[in-house]
DNA sequence: CCGTTCTTATACCAAATAGTATATTTTTGA
DNA sequence: TCAAAAATATACTATTTGGTATAAGAACGG
């Protein structure tokens, strides 16, 4: 069994993450943490040595809960373009996903840390990075299947749907408009179609 | 001649905006401001009510900054088309406008403000909502005049080319490699021109 | 079951927060 | 130029901030 620790650790961390998601660093106050959890001080300071500490392990959390539930969908296929149209359905329910994680990490913090922390902000940009990466090498390993045609260029079509997304995420996310999710999704799947497949 | 308080007061507005939209409402102290103007809260708060209003005064100043140098630029040509091309083109050195405002007032405002002031977040809805009819219009006046092809859903292609341009802004933003928006611009160009031009 | 160790609560700190009342200076129009 | 009006500075709230030292409490291994 886990200790303690262990345990109002993740408490903690679950608890306070959606606050500093939707926050952001600096608006989370301590207070804020102490009340959502019903802790002291005492408690937050015994598991984390800082607010920063806590901010960091928070988004890692917030980044680890997201992913697993895409990864374990990609896995069920090992069809370049079916993992695609797995990441886009994904995304046509993206708010289900992130409404307990209180909106989108990447983009929250990735706009929120600029310019507040950089630790944060460093996170936010090893996460984009990695995330892209793994589109461009669904669409490289499609090339080599022969699935996706050679002249594609995986960087760039990784890039271009990458960025469609977190647009659509950010539109969807100010207005409360669902629209700009769902066209956004049909439109790459079509781009997967019309432009990818071979 | 305009009063001493005027004159002072757009100077606030000025020095404060990039501030206001770097770091946030919440964020941005009053000590921040009195010590990037020089003045002190006396001056501050003969001008302004309080924070909020400072605040929201900021945004506007540093949309209509950014909206003025843009919207003057679509004047010079009435094709719908062309006034698309002088869109992508001010994206594609938008980095240079937004430099002096703190980054893009959308992007930023848009998330920080969210769940931390609701009257600074209705500005940028109301914002988003008026650019993307002012796309959509010029889109449909050149199904109007010919230019565009007529079956094309004015509203939906609007979206679609808010969504990449915020997205690419945003990893531009967030990651400080300026490809995202070149890249953009040029799928967008291609875009206009092979789906949208009759 | 009991003492040691680990965990949490309490009480405190100095600094910073937004905002205000009042005093002082500066503008402004005659 | 000079007095009334407007604008700015000063000094001060009360509250909140992140963080800490220490005391009280709970968990755990023998």
């Amino acid at each position: 069994m886990s200790s303690k620790a262990e345990r109002t650790r993740t408490f903690i961390l679950e608890t306070v993450a959606p606050i500093f998601n939707k926050k952001g660093y600096v608006a989370t106050s301590l207070s804020d943490i102490t009340e959502a959890t019903g802790l002291t001080k005492g408690a937050v300071y015994g598991n984390f040595r800082n607010k920063e500490e806590l901010a960091l392990a928070a988004f890692d959390y917030n980044v680890h809960k997201l992913l697993s539930k895409i990864s374990n969908r990609l896995e069920a296929t090992s069809s370049a373009t079916q993992q695609l149209f797995i990441l886009t359905n994904f995304y046509r329910f993206y708010g289900d996903y992130t409404r307990e994680l209180g909106g989108c990490p990447l983009l929250n913090m990735g706009i929120n840390a600029n310019m507040q922390n950089a630790r944060l902000m460093e996170r936010v940009q090893q996460v984009i990075e990695k995330l892209q990466n793994q589109i461009e090498e669904v669409i490289k390993e499609g090339k080599v299947k022969g699935e996706i045609w050679p002249y594609i260029k995986a960087d760039v079509f990784a890039r271009q749907i990458f960025i469609m997304i977190q647009g659509a995420v950010f539109f969807t996310t100010v207005t409360n408009d669902p629209v700009y999710l769902k066209e956004t999704m049909d439109t790459i799947d079509k781009m997967i179609i019309n432009q990818l497949k071979t």
